[in-house]
RNA sequence: GCCGAGGUGGUGUAAUGGCAGCCACGCAGGAUUUAGGAUCCUGUGCCGCAAGGCGUGCGGGUUCAAGUCCCGCCCUCGGCACCA
């Protein structure tokens, strides 16, 4: 084998490293852990394609690296298997969902093997085995029996919630009434994407501009009994952890703002109806709430309560019908009936225009005691707040926006400066636009002057006292729908009870932890039932189980896709533990994991998600670090080659410059490479050079035909090559486009780096002659150790693609040399490792290793050999380079300065001309100013 | 609209405020080769014969010195989107 044949080398090592078992964890606890995870794959039929092993590689090479620092890797596997692809195929096919699960599983495997990572396999797991979903199970039952208490902030178990006494004299059904609604998991009615094509819930991110992901079928709002769990409760420490975690800022900022904490007051506007406005109006606040007296609004700018023009009501809202007056009713029923009709798309889509209708009804303002008219409109969410706002139009935007459609006052409350209403047009009394900075009130009454933030506080103060209102802590983020009317899911292990006649009674029972895992019925038909109880309703013996001589109806719900992938990085810890989903010995020393890498598109809810749990598990002490994943980061995308288009016009090819802003409609048609012709940053057709060209990169997909798969790179290049040059593209972060020729370039660099050590003549794998035990020249000394260093530095910092940068410069010092010191090859060829495993092995034995490089220690670099004798600096004249000089290396400032000053063409530069100033930067850089 | 990231050669990219373009790709020339491929060497930001000038999205500013810091715009990408 002279020449560089990666498949031959592949195969060797890797058998090497399974047969050897090189990569098994032991649970040794004595030595330091580095714990690296990556987001472990949904496998899919279509296998992996060249993003997946962008961050696989990085974390393999990290956790090589690591190992050869001494510490002991947790680098493990799995898959995230359960989801609706693997059930839709069993629809249409009749096949098991565990079958093709199973042989997409196989090809991932397969696949993931192929690229040499070095994880533990003994340790994969997936989140369809029974011995894995157990637990997950397990874990839902202990959400079940967490409630959060809020003074404590921290999730207890069922047993030690308080029982009201007026709850406990109501009996033993009122009490477990009680625990059901603090409990984390609960069941409710709420408002669900239905898809009726498709006869099943979906999840709000199944759901995209209000059409089903799969098939773009509609999808309405319809109130369900749902699983729910109480995120919510747990929205402030999501929020505040987020300081103690290493993650990138702007993942952190979109989970801030997913969650979406507000600080502002509830305020109560009393009903101005005759009948029930005085008697409800000395009721004390809270218990008020409920009665007819008055409707609470939520607002962020208590300050603007002056300017409280009108109210509005969400359509669903419980007091539209009670307050509507005879005349309105009518008109109330059809926008309440229209309004529900509205898929959210078209709640959002089609309110560019403000749409609305009056009750008839009005409210006091609480602090003018002015009456406002109560409106409804869609413009008010039902779900967040109260569901009811007070609309102050002359300082925001929607308000200001209805307020216009129906001609309602607009009345400022906040300073309004001469600049704003030159600038905006606007005169007091006709705003063409609303005010919705802060500023000083005015319009206000006593509080006439305050700035915003004071007014706030000195407000909220004033209607507490009146028990007219309170502060208030609101938060976007809704409790997490749970539920899925779905066959391929784990089954919820909740048991509902029966009475005599075959009805629930409304009690629910938690299956028995010995009875878990509780596993799937077999079903031939896996299609929706069509009704929210989801197709697990059909196995009527699964369903039906009579539990210590009580009939018992199974909970026929699964979860969601998320609840394996929640907790997998806690069961790698250990992953064939049948008494616990880890031994908390081991759970203890391994975690948090040190470093997750995986894509962006789970930056909001897999990791909300992931959180939650590692909390409530946290609080009920099964885990003993507050946060999961203390680094974070995440890969970028990978887009598909360049490509090159021509636009035609009826048949005609036309330069994309006359296309673009003439509102033109062109068909796009694509031009192989050498076509293109490249003048100046233009490119243009070399079948018509008049022609110019488009050119552009676009994300992979199987309808544009340009998914590049692992195993075709693979097979030319070599998994070493593809690891590689998945690596140089580009920084792990960025999105980048692929290119095969790239490939070609980190592919050529391996075969001179092999050719460094390897005789290309010889038959036989064997140290080429020029390789000798010499003692290494003073320069490649220096370049060796320059090398350790930077890539020391840039595996550190994650800039793999600087580091390989470094170990090509170092190839290209040793490619000449007619003799190659062998030590300096042996550190090279342990700097390359982490990044080409197979090949580095190969050339490790070559050199004299005896078995694999895997755990020698990673090399030191020595300062004192970085710097060269003598350096090149350049001299600048008013900040122009003009000259460059030699000088020795470690020369002080004024030796450079007299060094600089006694150059030619500084000399000729400066005649005629007086120094005013010179600054010397030793070892960089001389600039004169002159004048 | 709001939040965030980013605009550097023909391409991917690199540069603790200190010589812009390291390392690659591509291209050009040369060596080797029957030829092709592979390999090796040299050159390659733009304009210019050259001297030299101009160059990091655009316009200002700070500084002896700005791709990097500050202010104002433009464009691309990602996320959120009537959250009061």
């Amino acid at each position: 084998m002279p020449s560089y044949k990666p498949q031959a080398v592949e195969a060797k090592w890797q058998r090497f490293w399974e047969e050897n078992k090189t990569f098994r964890t032991p649970d040794d606890l004595s030595k330091p852990k580095y714990y690296i995870l990556d987001m472990f794959p949904y496998p899919s039929g279509a296998g992996l394609h060249v993003g997946h092993p962008e961050g696989y590689t990085a974390t393999d090479i990290l956790a090589r690296w690591k190992r050869m620092r001494g510490f002991n890797v947790l680098h493990p596997m799995g898959w995230d298997a359960f989801g609706l692809p693997a059930e839709q195929y069993a629809i249409q096919t009749g096949t098991h969902p565990r079958i093709t699960t199973q042989n997409n599983i196989n090809t991932f495997r397969r696949q993931i093997k192929m690229l040499g990572f070095s994880y533990d396999w003994d340790r994969e797991v997936d989140t369809t085995d029974p011995g894995y979903f157990k637990w997950t199970q397990w874990i839902f039952l202990e959400l079940y029996d967490t409630w959060y208490d809020t003074e404590a902030k921290k999730g207890r178990s069922i047993a030690e919630l308080p029982i009201p006494a007026d709850v406990k004299s109501k009996g033993e059904s009122a009490v477990r009434a009680y625990q059901d609604s603090k409990r984390l998991a609960y069941q409710a009615e709420v408002p669900v994407n239905w898809c009726p094509e498709l006869g099943t819930v979906l999840a709000n991110e199944e759901v995209i501009d209000g059409k089903s992901e799969r098939g773009s079928h509609p999808v309405i709002r319809m109130p369900l009994k749902q699983w729910m769990l109480r995120i919510t409760d747990y929205a402030e420490r999501l929020i505040d952890d987020l300081s103690v975690v290493n993650w990138p800022d702007p993942i952190k900022d979109m989970q801030r703002n997913w969650i979406g904490k507000s600080e502002g007051a509830e305020v109560d506007f009393e009903l101005q109806i005759a009948d029930c406005k005085l008697e409800e109006s000395s009721k004390p606040r809270g218990e008020r709430s409920e009665l007819l007296g008055s409707i609470r609004v939520y607002t962020t700018r208590p300050d603007t309560l002056f300017g409280a023009t009108y109210m509005v009501l969400a359509p669903e809202h419980r007091l539209v019908e009670t307050i509507t007056t005879p005349e309105q009713r009518t008109a109330v029923k059809e926008y309440q009936l229209a309004a529900s009709r509205k898929s959210d798309f078209e709640r959002t889509e089609l309110a560019k225009k403000k749409t609305g209708v009056f009750t008839g009804a009005y409210a006091i303002n609480p602090v003018n005691g002015e009456n406002v008219p109560i409106w409804i409109a869609d413009y008010v969410l039902a779900s967040y707040g109260t569901g009811a706002i007070m609309a102050v139009p002359a300082h925001d935007e929607r308000d200001f926006e209805f307020a216009q459609a129906f001609d309602l006052p607009i009345k400022p409350v906040v300073k309004l400066t001469e600049a704003w209403l030159k600038q905006t047009k606007s005169t007091l009394d006709n705003l063409s636009e609303p005010y919705c900075e802060e500023g000083v009130a005015f319009n206000s009454g006593e509080f006439d002057g305050l700035p915003t933030a004071e007014f706030k506080t000195k407000i909220t103060a004033w209607l507490e006292g009146k028990g007219l209102g309170t502060k208030k802590i609101n938060y976007k983020l809704r409790d997490w729908l749970f539920s899925r009317q779905r066959y391929w899911g784990e089954p919820f292990p909740i048991l509902h009870e029966l009475d005599a006649k075959g009805q629930p009674t409304g009690v629910k029972r938690a299956v028995p932890i010995q009875d878990l895992p509780l596993t799937l019925p077999v079903l031939e038909d896996f299609k929706p039932s069509g009704s929210p109880e989801g197709p697990l309703a059909k196995a009527k013996e699964w369903t039906h189980v009579t539990l210590d001589g009580k009939p018992y109806l199974r909970e026929t719900n699964t979860m969601p896709q998320w609840a394996g992938s929640c907790w997998y990085y806690l069961r790698y810890i250990d992953p064939r533990n049948e008494a616990a989903f880890a031994d908390p010995k081991l759970l203890n020393h391994y975690l948090p994991v040190d470093l997750y890498v995986g894509g962006a598109e789970h930056a909001v809810l897999h990791l909300l998600y992931s959180r939650f749990w590692h909390k409530v598990l946290f609080d009920r002490g099964y885990v003993n670090c507050p946060e999961p994943f203390k680094r974070l980061v995440n890969q970028g995308l990978i887009l598909g080659q360049i490509e090159y288009y021509r636009d035609v016009i009826d048949g005609e090819t036309v330069s994309a410059g006359e296309v673009e802003g003439k509102g033109l409609v062109s068909e796009q048609k694509k031009v192989p490479e050498d076509e293109v012709e490249v003048r100046g940053k233009k490119f243009f057709w070399t079948k018509d050079p008049t022609i110019e060209l488009s050119a552009r990169t676009d994300k992979m997909s199987k309808s544009r035909g340009n998914v590049i798969s692992p195993d075709d790179v693979v097979e030319e290049y070599g998994a070493d090559s593809l690891r590689l040059y998945e690596m140089f593209m580009g920084p792990l972060e960025a999105t980048k486009p692929w290119s095969m020729r790239g490939v070609e370039g980190v592919y050529r660099f391996l075969n001179r780096a092999w050719r460094l050590i390897v005789d290309e003549r010889a038959d036989e794998v064997r140290l080429s002659d020029a390789v000798q035990d010499v003692a290494a020249d003073k320069e490649t000394e220096r370049k060796l150790h320059q090398t350790i260093k930077r890539v020391t530095n840039d595996l550190d910092g994650l800039s793999f693609n600087t580091a390989i940068s470094a170990m090509m410069e170092f190839v290209n010092h040793m490619t000449p040399l007619a003799v190659r010191p062998k030590s300096s090859l042996r550190t090279f060829v342990l700097l390359l490792s982490p990044f080409a495993p197979h090949l580095a092995e190969e050339m490790w034995q070559t050199l004299g290793g005896a078995t694999t490089l895997a755990y020698e220690p990673w090399p030191a670099f020595d300062e004192s050999l970085l710097q060269a004798d003598s350096v090149e600096v350049p001299v600048q004249i008013n900040g122009k380079v003009r000259a460059k000089i030699v000088v020795p290396a470690g020369l002080d400032s004024a030796a450079m300065e007299k060094a600089a000053l006694a150059d030619e063409k500084v000399q000729a530069q400066l005649a005629g001309k007086s120094i005013k100033k010179v600054i010397v930067v030793p070892g960089k850089m001389v600039n004169l100013v002159v004048g």
